[in-house]
RNA sequence: GUGGGGGUGGCGGAGUCUGGUCAAACGCGCAGGACUUAAGAUCCUGUGGCUAGUGCCUACAAGGGUUCGAAUCCCUUCCCCCACACCA
C-alpha cells in the first residue's frame, strides 16, 4: 500500500498553498455542499461515504474548468450535546465510558481522561470534535474550503439565523399553536426519544384517542377508542370494577373517567377538577346513552380495561371487538348482568367478505375461553387490519354506510366532533417511562411556535420546483413530492438545547433542522464576519447581501460595517448563489432537503432557489449495520492509517452506484488494494519506458482506452461513479493484462496514455495522482489539471481485428473443451467470399436484410448464413468485415503461444470437412 | 400505521426506465494450470446442463396474465430493507 506514504505530504501542501480555496470572479462556478456533520462524537466510514463521493464530485467539476466552492462547518444545535454534558456532569458511567472510547481515538489513554473533564461543558464537546472531524477530513484528502468554517453556536451564525426567522415571520409562515408532545409529569418537562427507556429501539410515538361522551344521568361517562366508527355497533359500556374513577369536572362538564386520565387531560389543556374517586363496580349495572342514536347502554365490568390507557372507560363493540365479544362471554353467566346484553343478537356493522359476526368466529377459531387470553391482543390486530382494508360500513351505520373503514374512521370522528359528542385525548403508543423511571404522558403545549409548510401556495411553489430541480438518483424526486405533499405545521422552536434563541420569544430555542435551512449562503460570507462585532450584524446587513434590499450607505451607518467589506460579502454571495449541487444521505430527503428547498423558495429569489441535489445510500460492513454496541465501527479517524485514503476512496467509489448500500467487507477491499496497486506499477514502469512503434494490439488497447474514457466521462457526469471505474480501472486494468502477453512494448504503449488516465482517476485518488503527475511531467498541481479532452479518434479498424483475433482464440478454446482434448495443431478456415457480401448485407440493412438473399447463387444457403448472422446481431459487435486471413496470419505466433499449438491457416488438410461451416468472424476450426 | 425501495449465479452486484444484442458486465470465492524448492503474490484457463461449434434446454422470490418474444410491462401472494415531525 505505496500510496500511505506520500497522502499526508500532498494534504499539507494543498493546505499550504490554498489549492482549494476558490478565487471569486470565476467564469464558470460550481458551489456544492454537503450537510455539516453533528459534533457529537467521531464520524465513521458510513459518514464518510457521503464527504468522499461530494468531495469526488468537488474535484470532478474542478478538473472540468469550474471554480468550485466546497465549504464545511459544523452542527452543534439541539439537545444531543448538551445531554452528553449533562449525563457527564452527573458521572454517567455508560456515556463516560463511550466518551472515554471516541477520545482514545484520538488521545493518549491519560489525556483521554483529562479531556473528558471539559466536557462538562457542551461547547467543549463540540469544539473538539468539531477540531477532530476537521483533522479527519483532511487526512481523507478532502478538497475543502476551511477559510469558510463555523458552527452553529457562533454568535455570527446566530444572528444569521436570527435574520431568517424575521424573514419567515414576515412572509407569514410563521404561526403559533397547540402541540401534542411526550411528556414527564414528575419533571414537569418534556421528554425527548434519547431520555425514554429504550426509546432508541422501541420508538414512542403519540396517538389521538377520540373521547366520546355517553349522557349518564346529567353527567358524562367518557369512554374512548381508536375506533370512532365503531360508535353504531356499541352494545355497553366497560369499567374495570377495581379500578378507581374519579367524578370531574372538565371544561365545565361533570365527566366519570379513570383518576390517571384525569391527570393527563389536565396537561393536555382541559380544565379538570376532580371532586370525588368512587370504584369502577359501583357504577356497574346502571345505564348510559349512545349519544348518537339515544339507545340506552348498560355499563358493565370487565377486567381488561386498562386505567391508564384511554380514559379508563371503554364502549363495547362486541361483533367486532375480540375483547369485547369475550368479556360478554365471560359475563353470560352472571345471574343480574348475564342477559343485559343478548350475545346471540349482536348488532354488526361492517361486513367483510368471510364473516358474518366477525369477532365470534375469530375469537371461536383460536379457541379462546376467557379475556385475559394473551392471543387477544394478536386477534385483535389482525382483525383490525382485516376490517381496515376489506370492511364495509353496512346500512345500521347511517349515512356512513357503504363506505369503508379506512375512508369511514375519519369521517364519523369529524361528525362526532362538529356535534360536540366527542374530543381528543392524547395517549403515548405504548407504556414508556424515562431514564430516571417517571412516567411519560402527552401534554398540550398551546403557545408552540411553528413553520406552517402548509400554506397552499408555499406548497405549490415548492412542488414545481422541485419537478424542475436536478435529482440525483432520479428515483428520489417522488419522495420528495411524496414529503412536500404530506409536509404539514411543523414545530420550529424548543424550551431545551443548544441553537439560537427565536428571537420573538427568548425563552425558546429554534430546533435544530430549522436552524440549517439555508446556511449554505452564510458560507458565501461566514468569514468576512468573522471578525465583527455581533451587534453590528444587524437584519439590514444581511436584508442589503441576500435580498439586495436597502442601499449600501444605509447599511453602512446603521451597521458601522466597512463600506468594501460590505460589498464583499454581497459579491461573494451573488458569485456563489445558488447552490449548485448538495449532496448527502436519502434519509435527509423526509426533513432536512424539503426543508432546505421550502425556506429557500420562502426568503430568496428564484434564481438564487437550489439546483441540484444528489444522494447516496448506506455503508455496512461485511454484510451488518455498523453500530457501537456491535464494536464493528471503523472510524474515519482510522482510514489512512489503516487502509490509506486512495483506496478508502477508491472502495467506496467503485464498490457499488449512489442509490445501493455499500458492504464494507475486507476481501474485497483487499482486491480493489491490488487494482491500486497494479495501477500504479504500470505507471512507474510506464514513466520509465521508451514509446515505440505501434501495432495491432497496441493500438487497440489505446482505442480501448479512448473509448473507456469517453464512456467513463459521461458517467462522471451523470455521478455514476463505479461505472465511471469499472471502465477507467477494472476494464482498462484487463485490458492492460492482454498488452502485455501480446505487444512487444507494453509500457511504452501505455506510457501514451499515462497523463490522462492518471487526470481522470484523480478524483477518486488524488493523492496518486499528484504522486506521480510530476513523474510524468505534469505540471502544476494534478488536482486542478484539465480533465483529458477526447480529441484521439479510436481506430475502429485495430479493434476489430484485435477483438476478432480474441474471438478466434476463444473458439478455439470452446472446441477444445468440448472435445475434451488439447490439440497439437488447430486448422483455421476462413468462410468463403459469398459470406462476405452477405455480411456486408447484414451489417448494412440489419434485420432487413433477408431481401437480398436473391443475389445469391446458392439462395438456401445464403438464407441460411443471413439468418444466422442477423440473430447474432453482427452489425452490434463489429462494424466491418475485416481481412480475417491477413489478420490471423499477423497474430499466427500469439495465437500458436496460447494454445500452445501449431496453428495453420486455410490448410488443404480438412479430414472433417469443417470448411463449408466457417462463417465471417468464426472461422471454421479442426483440431488434432 | 403511512410512505418508499428491493428479492437475479456459491457470494457481492450489473441488466429492469427504453421487452429481443442476456446464461448474465465488473468483482469476490472456488477448481485446474504456469511461475516457485515450497507457500504467498502474480499470470492464464474454467466455473447451469447438453453438444467438435456459430445451437438447444433450464434459470432471474412464487403464481398468473399481456406479447411473436418478459429478469424487464400488468395483476396476486410471500419475504427483506429504509424513512416518518422536534430525532440530529
Amino acid at each position: 500500500m505505496k500510496w500511505k506514504s506520500y497522502e499526508a505530504k500532498w494534504q499539507k501542501k494543498w493546505e499550504k498553498q490554498g489549492v482549494f480555496v476558490p478565487s471569486l470572479d470565476s467564469k464558470k462556478k460550481f458551489f456544492l455542499t454537503i450537510p455539516y456533520p453533528y459534533t457529537s462524537g467521531a464520524l465513521h466510514i458510513g459518514h464518510g461515504r457521503t464527504f468522499t463521493l461530494g468531495d469526488i464530485i468537488a474535484r470532478f467539476k474542478r478538473h472540468q474548468g469550474y471554480t468550485v466552492l466546497f465549504p464545511m462547518a459544523f452542527h452543534i444545535s439541539g439537545s444531543p450535546i448538551l445531554s452528553i454534558s449533562d449525563k457527564i456532569a452527573k458521572e454517567d458511567v455508560r456515556t463516560i465510558r463511550l466518551y472515554l472510547e471516541y477520545l482514545r481515538i484520538y488521545e493518549t489513554p491519560e489525556n483521554a481522561e483529562k479531556i473528558i473533564t471539559t466536557f462538562t461543558d457542551p461547547k467543549k464537546v463540540a469544539k473538539y470534535f468539531a477540531g477532530k472531524i476537521s483533522q479527519d477530513f483532511k487526512s481523507i484528502g478532502y478538497s475543502i474550503d476551511w477559510t469558510r468554517e463555523f458552527n452553529t453556536g457562533e454568535e455570527r451564525y446566530n444572528k444569521f439565523v436570527e435574520w431568517q426567522y424575521h424573514q419567515l415571520k414576515e412572509k407569514g409562515v410563521l404561526v403559533q399553536g397547540k402541540y401534542p408532545i411526550l411528556w414527564s409529569l414528575e419533571v414537569g418537562q418534556p421528554v425527548g426519544e434519547d431520555d425514554i427507556a429504550d426509546g432508541d429501539t422501541d420508538k414512542v410515538t403519540i396517538t389521538e384517542f377520540n373521547m366520546i361522551k355517553f349522557p349518564f344521568d346529567g353527567e358524562f361517562l367518557v369512554a374512548a377508542s381508536l375506533r370512532p366508527e365503531t360508535i353504531f355497533g356499541t352494545t355497553n359500556l366497560w369499567v374495570n370494577p377495581k379500578g378507581i374513577y374519579v367524578r370531574t369536572k372538565v371544561d365545565g362538564e361533570t365527566w366519570l373517567i379513570s383518576r390517571e386520565a384525569a391527570e393527563k387531560l389536565r396537561v393536555q389543556g382541559h380544565e379538570v377538577d376532580v371532586s370525588k374517586d368512587f370504584r369502577g363496580r359501583e357504577i356497574v349495572g346502571r345505564f348510559a346513552q349512545n349519544p348518537l342514536t339515544g339507545e340506552k347502554l348498560p355499563v358493565l365490568p370487565a377486567h381488561f380495561v386498562d386505567l391508564d390507557n384511554g380514559t379508563g372507560v371503554v364502549y363495547a363493540v362486541p361483533a367486532h371487538a375480540p375483547y369485547d365479544y369475550q368479556a360478554l362471554c365471560d359475563l353470560s353467566n352472571h345471574e343480574r348482568l348475564g342477559n343485559l346484553v343478548d350475545i346471540n343478537q349482536l348488532p354488526v356493522i361492517i361486513n367483510i367478505p368471510g364473516y358474518s359476526v366477525p369477532a365470534k368466529e375469530v375469537n371461536e377459531l383460536h379457541g379462546i375461553k376467557d379475556q385475559k387470553d394473551s392471543r387477544l391482543e394478536a386477534i385483535t390486530k389482525e382483525l383490525y387490519k382485516t376490517e381496515f382494508y376489506s370492511g364495509l360500513l353496512n346500512n345500521k351505520c347511517g349515512k356512513f354506510s357503504g363506505l369503508r373503514v379506512s375512508e369511514a374512521k375519519d369521517k364519523v370522528r369529524d361528525k362526532l366532533r362538529k356535534d360536540k359528542v366527542s374530543s381528543t385525548l392524547y395517549e403515548t403508543s405504548r407504556k414508556a417511562i424515562t431514564r430516571s423511571k417517571n412516567k411519560v404522558v402527552v401534554s398540550v403545549i398551546d403557545d408552540q411556535w411553528f413553520i406552517d409548510y402548509s400554506n397552499k401556495e408555499w406548497k405549490k411553489k415548492g412542488t414545481k420546483w422541485i419537478k424542475r430541480m436536478e435529482i440525483i438518483p432520479e428515483k428520489y424526486r417522488k419522495w420528495f413530492l411524496d414529503t412536500i405533499e404530506w409536509l404539514d405545521k411543523r414545530p420550529c422552536a424548543r424550551k431545551r438545547g443548544l441553537g439560537t434563541k427565536f428571537p420573538f420569544d427568548k425563552d425558546w430555542i429554534i430546533e435544530p433542522l430549522s436552524d440549517s435551512t439555508i446556511y449554505m449562503a452564510f458560507y458565501t460570507i461566514a468569514k468576512y464576519l468573522k471578525d465583527l462585532s455581533p451587534d453590528s450584524m444587524k437584519l439590514e446587513l444581511f436584508d442589503f447581501v441576500f435580498l439586495g434590499t436597502g442601499s449600501l450607505e444605509s447599511v453602512v451607518k446603521t451597521t458601522g460595517i466597512k463600506r468594501d467589506t460590505i460589498e464583499t460579502m454581497r459579491k461573494e454571495f451573488l458569485e456563489w448563489y445558488p447552490n449548485d449541487l448538495r449532496h448527502t444521505a436519502p434519509a435527509h430527503v423526509s426533513n432536512h432537503l424539503t426543508f432546505f428547498i421550502m425556506h429557500h423558495i420562502a426568503i430568496f429569489d428564484p434564481k438564487y432557489w437550489p439546483k441540484g441535489i444528489s444522494l447516496n445510500e448506506v455503508l455496512i460492513r461485511e454484510g451488518v449495520k455498523m453500530s457501537k454496541s456491535k464494536g464493528n465501527v471503523i472510524t474515519l479517524a482510522h482510514v489512512a492509517e489503516k487502509y490509506g485514503s486512495d483506496l478508502y476512496r477508491l472502495y467506496v467509489a467503485s464498490s457499488a452506484e449512489l442509490d445501493a448500500v455499500i458492504d464494507w467487507r475486507e476481501r474485497d477491499v483487499q482486491g480493489v488494494s491490488s487494482k491500486l496497486s497494479k495501477f500504479i506499477d504500470i505507471i512507474e514502469k510506464g514513466a520509465k519506458a521508451e514509446e515505440g512503434e505501434l501495432e495491432l494490439v497496441d493500438e487497440w488497447f489505446l482505442s480501448k482506452f479512448y473509448i473507456s474514457l469517453k464512456s467513463a466521462t459521461k458517467h462522471m457526469e451523470d455521478l455514476k461513479f463505479r461505472d465511471a471505474i469499472v471502465d477507467l480501472m477494472f476494464k482498462t486494468l484487463n485490458d492492460f493484462k492482454w498488452l502485455e502477453r501480446r505487444s512487444k512494448n507494453p509500457f511504452g504503449t501505455v506510457k501514451r496514455i499515462l497523463k490522462t488516465w492518471l487526470i481522470a482517476l484523480a478524483p477518486v485518488i488524488p493523492h496518486t495522482a499528484e504522486e506521480y503527475w510530476p513523474t510524468l511531467g505534469g505540471e502544476g498541481f494534478a488536482s486542478l489539471a484539465p480533465w483529458p479532452s477526447i480529441s484521439e479518434k479510436p481506430n475502429i479498424s485495430a479493434v476489430t481485428k484485435e477483438e476478432f483475433v480474441r474471438s478466434v482464440l476463444n473458439q478455439v478454446r470452446d472446441i477444445s473443451k468440448l472435445a475434451d482434448k488439447k490439440p497439437t495443431r488447430v486448422f483455421l478456415y476462413i468462410a468463403d467470399k459469398w459470406k462476405y457480401r452477405a455480411l456486408e448485407a447484414v451489417i448494412k440493412e440489419k434485420e432487413r436484410a433477408m431481401k437480398s438473399v436473391g443475389q445469391f447463387e446458392n439462395k438456401e444457403a445464403a438464407s441460411k448464413v443471413i439468418q444466422s448472422l442477423i440473430k447474432g446481431r453482427i452489425w452490434e459487435k463489429f462494424s466491418e468485415a475485416v481481412d480475417e486471413e491477413a489478420t490471423l496470419k499477423d497474430a499466427i505466433k500469439a495465437l500458436e503461444e496460447e494454445l500452445g499449438a501449431k496453428v495453420e491457416i486455410n490448410s488443404k488438410r480438412d479430414p472433417l470437412k469443417k470448411k463449408d461451416r466457417a462463417m465471417p468472424f468464426r472461422p471454421a476450426i479442426y483440431l488434432e
